[in-house]
RNA sequence: GCUCGGGUGGUGGAAUUGGUAGACACGUUGGACUUAAAAUCCAAUGAGCAGUAAUGUUCGUGCGGGUUCAAGUCCCGCCCCGAGUACCA
């Protein structure tokens, strides 16, 4: 009987969705286990076969757990607000609200096709009023808090303590200026080409993470997220996370938490320079200090002799960008002051100057600076004839040394470890109240406005100067319809443009709302939340619900979201946590990377500024171009069907081309995207081979966190096993197993697998369960086992990998129940014991031979054994063997 | 530059964490079935040497050393590839 799992495949999928097999429900009964995928963002290219490969590993967890006695909730929705729906607005006029539908619906289509396991009753997309109305009552949430620095963590706004004496005016701004959620003019990443403010983390080496456009600074006011308050929770709580140590390092050297000293150096008796250092012990050779161009008393320091220069520097690095700025790391520029201060250890008076090496957001924003111990402060002083004093031993004559060491040129400290003149150092700032031990972060404030169309309203309004936010009962505050959606180029969004929904009338009064929306980040802070109770109108989730449900027990999603996503939502939920919403500290109590799956991209060669190819073994003949090409158009991996070519396009149709008997092309391995041409659908695969074939398929590739080139050709292997499964369990007329006692060699085989999958499930190693399967399969093929006994076992072994075959399968057993409330089997360790073996011995690497031995054999046997031999006997002559050294219930050595 | 991963057949990758390296699969070769092809099935497949053969034997996990009865796995020193990060004082 034939396998065919294009009808096995739309009956089970049709059976899941009519009967909502894997709705759920809390049940107090059953222990709860969420499986969450970083759900995605519905692109307008639907899928391609890389991004399942995270969600069929989720799925197979959902459906093994569940097995195991698990309640499983396993949603699924979409990260719909977001860039590319709305520059496709901006070039078509179509609402991205249509194009966002459109594509979701495709990649629904796609998912299911897929048999993965979700509850879609629970489906939430963040474009969505009912979902981004309590996005924007978060945002007010941390609005009306405060962190309170006593407890470590946040409070309702209400218990903040004002300091007495202040005015109406004063004590506004007083708590203005405490408030999680607060609006600032602070120096922004400008992205010019998208119309938009950047985050620190969405900007990479100076150009924008999306789309790579240049990046400069500029001051403009701004909504920000105190998230620096939460540096040393989502640092220390990093411990409490099951996180590949890789994700935990980004967040930790994100954070970058460094402790040194804050040390004030003062200038007169009114005016002084706080530097923060991490190597308090040099003070003694901190001979000039260096502000920031743009810390406010670069330019107060200014004599007037040099108050021109100092005014022109700071204004051309203004107009320097981020990347200008890193450009010329090597070449260190820099203005003297004509000031001076006091070091406040060794007392002497030390020049000032400003340089843009030193970076306004970190720190204090000015250094002192130590040039025989720090590599930047050394390249300065040489280039401008500076003191470079060494205060720590075991450098080399005229170079920088970073290491450790000890004091020397530093009065009655010298001969000390350095590392114990830190704390020394400390003491004595404290003592002459010019400085203490402090703690840095690298860490800034989040960013979180954005000048674009698509994304979540900010629900608040001003008044003049005064902030008003929208009270719950107003929201949601629904993002209206413009008339373009293109950015207006003066830094506001296209929000702005409709002036009935920005100015309003409220008893009288005129407000305008705030027309920036929030990043796409914000929908994504907290969506795993919603799914708990993705309907409530009165809360963004019942508390019974979370407190049942979270955290998140395993999440499964790509790298790429390592300080992004995953710092921002962390950060969130700590808030909801503080404030009582929630009731643990972390979302995510196990993360597991996917890797990517990179496509294998196809390229001809052009004879350049003609309309000739030429196939890639003459292609050094000839001064060529590199063009990609279809990998749809290929036989034979690298050989190319000319006619297919020609037909794809009139630019190849009327071309010339000259080869050998074949037409080769030269293959690459790169990211799998649209315009490379290399992208392999997953509903292709699914045409030809069915998702189950497609499910083991991406499993078997390799491990789950390896990023991997996609190859099509290995799949007939993947596909004859499935074929060979199913013939197991039919022959050629129709369903056909025994139901007589099951042959003992085959329980063993059995028993084997399931120990092994067991185990390798619980590691998240999925493709060594796929060969476990196969070995399996082809065992009991080979003694051509058909008993109910093993094969019903074998069945649900399986339906996590390949669900509609299983189920299929299992409807024939009769049983009335679906496979999916089935117990997951677990194996018999007595099965598994053999009583004779044939083992091979190892004697000092040198010696091997077979032997036959019973399992409580006696070592008189086995010298009875070993005699036999000549080799053997040389060896052993006459010793007495005091040990036998088994491995695996095999002996492994002989100590005499 | 710094930090973290990783180098195993023609290819993707196994190896119970120190115990028969190369499981499983692709590919290749040979065979069976077919008028033929496809499909399917069977066999061989790390390299070398000896042998008609069963088999024996040497070398083999990036390179060089070390520890151990035993090293892909542990230690020391190099080389190469990938990812992240980048004047963070």
């Amino acid at each position: 009987m034939i396998y065919d799992f294009k009808s096995i495949e739309r009956k089970w999928q049709n059976y899941w969705s009519k009967n909502k097999t894997f709705k759920t429900a809390i049940d107090e009964n059953m222990p709860k286990y969420y499986v969450l995928d970083m759900f995605p963002y519905p692109s307008g290219s639907g899928l391609h076969v890389g991004h399942p490969l995270g969600y069929i590993a989720s799925d197979i967890i959902s459906r093994f757990k569940r097995k195991k006695g698990f309640n499983v909730l396993h949603p699924m929705g979409f990260d719909s607000f977001g860039l590319p729906a709305e520059q496709y607005a901006i070039k078509t006029g179509k609402h991205p609200k249509l194009t966002t539908d459109k594509n979701i619906k495709r990649f629904k289509n796609q998912l299911n096709k897929l048999g993965l396991s979700y509850d879609w009753d629970r489906e939430i997309k963040t474009s969505d009023s009912n979902y981004y109305k309590w996005t924007q009552w978060i945002f007010l949430k941390l609005y009306n808090s405060f962190f309170d620095e006593s407890v470590n963590k946040a409070k309702n706004i209400s218990e903040l303590k004002i300091p007495e004496k202040l005015n109406d005016q004063e004590k506004i701004q007083y708590i203005d200026s405490k408030r999680l959620a607060y609006l600032d003019n602070v120096d922004v990443n400008w992205c010019e080409e998208l119309g938009t403010v950047l985050s620190n983390e969405e900007v990479i080496g100076g150009l924008s993470e999306r789309g790579g456009h240049p990046v400069i600074r500029k001051p403009m006011r701004q909504w920000v997220m105190r998230i620096t308050a939460y540096a040393s929770r989502l640092l220390d709580d990093l411990e409490l996370l099951d996180w590949p140590e890789s994700i935990k390092l980004s967040q930790k050297n994100w954070i970058g938490k460094s402790e040194g000293a804050k040390i004030r150096f003062t200038i007169n008796k009114n005016s002084y320079v706080d530097v923060f250092t991490t190597r308090p012990d040099t003070i003694y050779g901190a001979t000039y200090l260096v502000l920031a161009p743009e810390n406010e008393l670069s330019i107060k320091l200014a004599t007037t002799e040099n108050r021109n220069i100092v005014e022109n520097y700071i204004l051309k690095s203004s107009q320097k960008s981020d990347l200008e700025r890193q450009e010329n790391i090597k070449d260190k520029t820099g203005v003297f002051t004509g000031s001076y201060a006091i070091n406040p250890i060794s007392k002497e008076k030390i020049p000032i100057w400003i340089a843009d090496y030193v970076l306004s957001g970190y720190g204090t924003g000015a250094v002192m600076a130590v040039p025989g111990h720090d590599e930047r402060d050394f390249e300065f002083a040489e280039k401008f004839n500076l003191k470079i004093l060494s205060v720590v031993s075991g450098g080399k004559e005229g170079e920088c040394y970073t290491g450790d060491g000890k004091i020397i040129n530093s009065e009655k400290y010298n001969g000390l470890d350095n590392q114990k003149f830190k704390k020394v150092v400390c003491e004595l700032l404290e003592d002459l109240e010019l400085g203490k031990k402090s703690i840095n972060y690298k860490l800034r404030d989040w960013i979180f406005t954005r000048q674009r169309y698509w994304g979540e309203p900010i629900p608040i309004m001003y008044h003049g100067n005064i902030k008003v936010p929208l009270s719950d009962t107003d929201l949601p505050l629904i993002l209206p319809d413009v008339e373009s959606f293109k950015p207006t180029g003066d830094g506001s969004s296209p929000l702005s443009r409709n002036k009935s929904w920005k100015n309003i009338l409220l008893n009288g009064k005129k407000f305008e709302r705030e027309t920036n929306t929030m990043p796409q980040w914000a929908g994504s802070c907290w969506y795993f939340l919603r799914f708990l109770d993705p309907t409530n109108g009165n809360s963004f989730a019942n508390k019974n619900k979370i407190d049942y449900w979270m955290p998140v027990d395993v999440y499964i999603g790509g790298a790429e979201h390592a300080v992004l996503h995953l710092l921002y939502s962390r950060f969130w939920h700590k808030v909801l946590y503080d404030l009582g919403f929630v009731s643990g500290p972390e979302p995510f109590k196990k993360l597991v990377n996917q890797g990517m799956i990179l496509g294998n991209s196809a390229f001809i060669y052009r004879i350049k500024n003609t309309n000739t190819y030429v196939s890639y073994d003459l292609i050094k003949k000839h001064d060529v171009q590199k063009i990609n090409v279809d990998i749809d158009l290929l036989i034979n991996n690298n050989e190319l069907n000319l006619e297919k070519l020609k037909n794809s396009d009139i630019r190849f149709k009327n071309a010339e081309y000259k080869f050998n008997e074949k037409f080769t092309v030269s293959r690459e391995i790169e990211k799998m995207s649209k315009s490379k041409f290399n992208v392999v659908s997953p509903d292709k695969i699914c045409e030809k081979y069915g998702a189950d074939t497609l499910r083991m398929y991406e499993m078997f590739l390799g491990p789950i966190e390896q990023s991997k080139p996609w190859n099509t050709a290995g799949i007939s292997g993947v596909h004859n096993f499935l074929k060979k499964f199913w013939s197991l369990y039919h022959d050629q007329s129709g369903f056909c197993i025994s139901y007589s006692k099951p042959d003992q060699n085959s329980l063993k085989i059995l028993h084997k697998t399931i120990k092994k999958v067991n185990l390798d499930i619980e590691k998240f190693s999925f493709n060594t369960c796929v060969s476990a399967f196969m070995i399996c399969v082809n065992e009991l093929s080979s003694i051509n086992e058909k008993s109910f006994e093993v094969l019903k076992d074998l069945c649900i072994l399986m339906s996590p990998f390949a669900p509609h075959i299983c189920e299929e399968i299992w409807s024939k057993f009769g049983e009335s129940n679906s496979i999916s409330n089935q117990n997951f089997p677990t194996h018999n360790e007595l099965i598994l014991v053999e009583d004779e073996f044939e083992y091979p011995i190892s004697f000092n690497g040198k010696l091997r031979l077979k032997m036959i031995f019973k399992l409580d054999c006696e070592y008189q046997d086995i010298e009875k054994e070993l005699s036999q031999n000549e080799k053997v006997n040389s060896y052993l002559s006459g010793k007495k063997i005091k040990k036998i050294i088994f491995v695996k219930s095999k002996i492994i050595n002989i100590v005499f």
